[in-house]
DNA sequence: TTGCATCCGGTACCCGGGTACAGGCTTACC
DNA sequence: GGTAAGCCTGTACCCGGGTACCGGATGCAA
């Protein structure tokens, strides 16, 4: 006989919008809830917990879906090495993202050392915009 | 007496999807082209170049309403500081974005270290998925 | 002149992560 | 037992950058 809470209680501990509560079921992140006799979500109190472990995944840079199956294959199985390879190739994702900027802040900075006056008619000489970069 | 082309005449020396060209059209990056009798555009050969640096300046990561105003701006009053002064502020947001992932990359990297092994009920002492960063 | 490729306008859909609104029901408190 | 706050479902919309599909009209070549 645990104090179920109702969904807007479970949305503001969390610091979430009620109807990402919602979307958060149908998306297969959170499960669903008991009801009570009139049809409103009674939610356990660790709802509150899995929202603030399905934030800190977001931040990690998971998608929902990668943080649905995260939370999935940790219930099941409990297939340890998972998490671990997830982060690994989550990490040179986050890598290729970032060597993707680089390349982009040095075009931008070649583009303002030269000079260059406008995209379309540029007149400085040797000017870096028509091949401007290959990400 | 230009050799007019068609739009999917455009579209493949460009390398652009033909639905693209229309698209641009709404989105004000290429001006309305004169029509044929019967109503099918008839773009002048310059459209392609118009392109060729409509992508450049996307690979620099500005937006189809930035690049749409850069040439915008280009066209009439010649205000020479503009793209500079654009392509400094697109370095500043460039580099923003890499520490977030900057970030990011370091929680990852201490979950993996930490030797995190669940998302929801890691066992790894001084887990740091709780606080998981703060991007 | 006929046949086929292409183009037309309009509309709908895709991705990801939600948010908003409408119209009706339940719950909680006095 | 009244009244207001909160909840229900279903649906539509937002961002950005396109892509796809439809039925009908054109363009061009043989």
């Amino acid at each position: 006989m645990r104090p179920y809470l109702r969904s807007g209680e479970v949305a503001e501990r969390a610091g979430v919008n009620p109807q990402t509560l919602r979307y958060y079921e149908r998306r297969g992140l959170i499960a669903e809830p008991r009801r009570s006799p009139g049809g409103h979500r009674a939610y356990p109190p660790e709802t509150v917990a899995l929202l603030n472990v399905i934030k800190a995944a977001q931040r990690l840079g998971f998608t929902l879906d990668e943080v649905a199956d995260l939370i999935d294959t940790g219930r099941r199985g409990r297939s340890t090495p998972d998490l671990r390879a997830r982060a690994v190739a989550k990490i040179a994702e986050v890598d290729a993202r970032i060597a993707d900027l680089t390349t982009v802040r040095g075009a931008l900075d070649q583009v303002i050392r030269a000079g260059c006056d406008s995209l379309t008619d540029c007149t400085c000489p040797d000017c870096p915009l028509p091949q401007a970069d290959l990400t």
